[in-house]
DNA sequence: TTGTAAGCGTTATCAT
DNA sequence: ATGATAACGCTTACAA
């Protein structure tokens, strides 16, 4: 048998309005000695209240919803314990949906919201379109949902962005202060809008230093590691690049691989700057040079942005955060020296060196 | 406003009764046509049941809560997603905790069932001794637990485990066959019990294979890269061995590193093993040779038993299930030649060459 | 300081 | 085939 506020109250000899004064810590209106009293017996019995009743009257369930891509993205679980943080501090629960980036998974998710389930959401999205003016699921204007990195096609929203354009420029603008003219790019899934923002970035970064942007040298990827690996055998192959800015971390990784196959020497031959700052360039050899967005900060901001929102009822204006992004500088960029690249003779002997393994 | 059962019976001139029928599908007791026009309405009015008030009425919330150490781990994600795959499949939330191995957050999340929020629980603990039989929170036979990895001490329960020694033993024999005799292993932290299990299937196949056992070169490890690097550092100083069993990929990676830096070559001087097949392997060069738990299967198997538990209205015995490792056969470990190793002289020169970089 | 009672949105029992 | 009503465990006016 379940116990219940009730059976509290038959204990003690006073009302359940009683018990649910002292659970919820009213504040006057109570006898010391009572409160004591049924403190100790819900002590004795290890009562706990049920949360299920409770939010049936409160319309509350102390619960937020994370829609993310993909949990295995490495990106993600910096961003999971962030928000699980402050939320788990403010006692509530984080419910987790991986979406895959499919749309209609994506819409799935905010039917939690309309059967309670959750409070607010935070929603990170790889998809164009699923907020949009013509949506059913549309959100209206303060609704709890905070956008995180992608932003919706809705007039007005709560979200967290980093300044993606800028973090492409700053990159960029190391590797040119580091004379390098021929940077390779390769860029993430042509829809996502921070790739063609940082994209964006890095050309103006070019055109600031008076370098000819040269589209050959920006190779679509995938955000991938695999598609990092393509790219960057192609910009290797067609020696045609000093340096690449990888515009995730992921493909850097994949830049890396395709240097070490072809006894490219990173930073001597190839300098190479990647996004994200994942804590796996630990890993690396040698350490990557990257933008960090300090993934489980922007977790907790947006937990605390939500938060806020429902501690004010609803009463809060829309208002979106841009957080600045930062040049981590680590061992994979160097300055460049005309003499120094000459890869592609090397490669040959690698090859030979590589068959016989 | 929101709209409820009540509106639908409303405007459909039937009793909430009626309405509340065709939502759960009742079978016989309602005519076709007064169906067809509450679904109609239902349609229009863009209804959702309020779930809250359903789980109100039936003791159930269609959540289930898994608890794990932390979901940076690499391991995690994986299971998370075989996880939440099934649980979605039928219609399940997944309500996430990372506890940090801390026991008050282990303890802490299972208020969670005694709040109704979750129907169930996986729990994976990397601390022993939450679930004792002294245990405030100890849990009854046909409590709605799975435990994930490491039993419980208590006395009955259903779980599911990784047959560690066995995948000890054959990682280890694997090695073996290659002809090595000096096998250096780097094991988890001493408390964690599938470290100890692993450790013992190592022991065991030296012992079938008439080694004896070298305490100095089992090393203490920590599960995490930086432990796999300084252990793998001292067995490289010493000279000590031609291969290494890292009881996990992330202390093999440490291994790689180690190696690199002492210019060891991997596999042909340098065997490694290691134990998870993180898909981070992919990274690696040469590609691991390494242990698969499948990870990814046992959050679906997991959640499977987690949920066919559920559907028996506790009425199922408790049973453990105990998968069975596979090694997977990369490039890092190779058949050992005595000539091959040494690779104390080489060294120094690396020494040279790494401090002019 | 404490108690009574209404009500949250469902489901389930028992009538009709 | 359908409806009236109690009940789930809590919070919260409103009373006392």
């Amino acid at each position: 048998m379940t116990i219940t506020i009730k059976d509290i109250a038959n204990k003690a000899n006073v009302s359940i309005t009683t018990v649910s004064r002292v659970l919820n810590n009213k504040k006057g209106g109570i006898g010391d000695e009572t409160r004591k009293r049924i403190l100790k017996i819900i002590e004795e019995l290890d009562y706990s209240p049920d949360s299920i009743a409770r939010s049936m009257k409160t319309k509350k369930t102390k619960s937020i919803g994370l829609i993310i891509p993909d949990i295995r993205n490495p990106y993600f679980p910096e961003l999971v314990r962030g928000v699980e943080e402050v939320a788990n501090k403010c006692k509530y629960n984080v419910l987790l949906y991986n979406t895959d980036g499919n749309k209609n998974k994506e819409l799935e998710s905010l039917r939690l919201i309309k059967e309670n389930k959750v409070d607010g959401i935070i929603f990170t999205s790889s998809n164009p379109g699923t907020f949009n003016e013509n949506n059913k699921y549309f959100i209206e204007k303060d609704s709890p949902i905070i956008f995180i990195d992608r932003e919706p096609e809705i007039e007005s929203y709560s979200g967290l962005f980093l300044n993606n354009e800028k973090a492409g420029y700053i990159a960029t603008k190391h590797l040119i202060d580091l004379n390098h003219k021929n940077i390779g790019c390769i860029t993430g899934p042509k829809q996502i809008q921070n790739s063609q923002q940082r994209l964006t970035g890095y050309k103006k970064a070019l055109n600031d230093a008076g370098v000819d942007v040269n589209e050959d040298i920006i190779l679509n990827g995938d955000y991938q590691m695999q598609g990092g690996y393509e790219a960057a055998k192609r910009l290797i192959e067609n020696k045609a690049v000093t340096a690449i800015f990888a515009l995730n971390d992921l493909m850097a990784f994949g830049v890396y691989k395709a240097a070490q196959e072809f006894d490219v020497q990173i930073p001597k031959e190839l300098s190479v700057v990647g996004f994200d700052n994942l804590s796996f360039n630990e890993l690396l050899t040698p350490k990557l040079t990257t933008i960090d967005q300090n993934v489980s900060n922007m977790g907790k901001v947006a937990a605390k942005l939500l938060l806020k929102k429902l501690g004010s009822g609803g009463g809060m204006q829309n208002k979106s955060i841009y957080l600045d992004p930062k040049l981590i500088i680590r061992e994979s960029t160097t300055f460049y020296k005309i003499a120094s690249s000459s890869f592609k003779l090397r490669r040959s002997k690698n090859f030979e060196k590589t068959s016989n393994i």
